[in-house]
DNA sequence: GTCTATACTTGGATAGAC
DNA sequence: GTCTATCCAAGTATAGAC
């Protein structure tokens, strides 16, 4: 069993979750995969079909595993200021990463109906995640008037937004004042939710 | 002075609309362009130097159209509420149009810090149009409490995500039940907003 | 399963006639 | 300013040896 032969398939995704990272979308190609990962470029077509099918699972697998990571912090989730820590650390950790910042591109990317739907399923995971959170953070009268899914849709594709706009230039991203902001509003709204009464 | 020869550059650039439109980004090629609006590929090269500068002449110029359009609507804005008026009806028309959808593309597929920057001068207009919408829907106690810089920044990106996601499979967008919730949560925001003690 | 070699396609871009 | 013709580069994908 030769350290080669051994798991061809994780190499493939390693190096193009490089490629990803360090070229963007648009310099992830089959060739450039291959470079970096030191292996023949038609392995990609034999262990994946395509391209864009390797990408799909490159997501996925990056996605599993930052669900996994952070479902336990989204357990641990106990107010909405929780909830904002937790968001500005991904943000921090995606500076380095790319990882959201590359799912926007393969999102944008995305070139049929079929490879959208592939991509929603995937970025499902990650709503529900926040859904979650967002029902430990919010207290009794406030979630009788804020419903949880649809927050979490919106809090997902704020956030989808933020690394869009921090990726085109990250020197210039208002991000760290976003989540100031959201920090104080979070404060502000634990204050007041005792003032809601259950209507 | 033929039909043709006036304006060559204004049947490009409605021609490329056109294309993005229906074919998505990956599909406005130049010679899909071309082919579209009846006009040699050359001609591209010849008036905007590459397609990736057409593009960006594109997003110029559909965007200060759209501004211009939304700029009064945002000068009577009077509460949260109409605001989230306006970005649902934004949203209605960029069904049928995908001009933001088109924009979410060009930001993720830049590929250059210049090309970034260059688009996010141009989105640039967009936020201080929200912004200047969020200063008149905030009242004094509320607007005291949150930046509008910033608000204006995270309703953008939250506004991108949203098209980013809907152009993924218009037919399971929850971005409907996303405006509901934010117009009940602009009610609720008004109602409550007298309650905020200038501090 | 992995490699080499190569066919095929597409798309950006330019030269040069008109 | 517009057209035809073409070049060139890049990228996907496959055939076939090993």
């Amino acid at each position: 069993m030769t350290r080669q032969g051994t798991d061809t398939r994780e190499r493939i995704i390693a190096a193009a979750i490089e490629t990803l990272r360090e070229e963007g979308f648009a310099g992830t190609t089959a060739r450039e995969i291959a470079r970096r990962g030191g292996f023949n470029q038609a392995l990609i077509f034999y262990h994946f079909g395509s391209v864009a099918n390797l990408l799909l699972e490159v997501f996925g697998s990056t996605s599993d595993e930052q669900v996994a990571r952070y479902r336990e912090a989204a357990a641990k989730v106990a107010s909405l200021s929780d909830l904002v820590a937790i968001a500005r650390s991904l943000h921090d950790e995606d500076l380095r990463s790319g990882a959201v910042a590359a799912v926007t591109q393969l999102m944008a990317a995305a070139s049929n109906p079929d490879e959208g739907r592939a991509i929603l399923d995937r970025f499902e995971e990650w709503i529900l995640l926040v859904q979650e959170a967002l029902g430990k953070a919010m207290s009794g009268p406030l979630e009788a008037v804020v419903p949880t899914r649809q927050a979490a849709y919106a809090i997902s594709a704020m956030f989808l937004g933020i690394e869009l706009l921090t990726h085109l230039d990250s020197h210039r991203s208002e991000a760290d004042a976003v989540f100031d902001m959201m920090a104080a509003l979070a404060q502000l709204v634990e204050q007041l939710t005792p003032m809601l009464l259950p209507q």
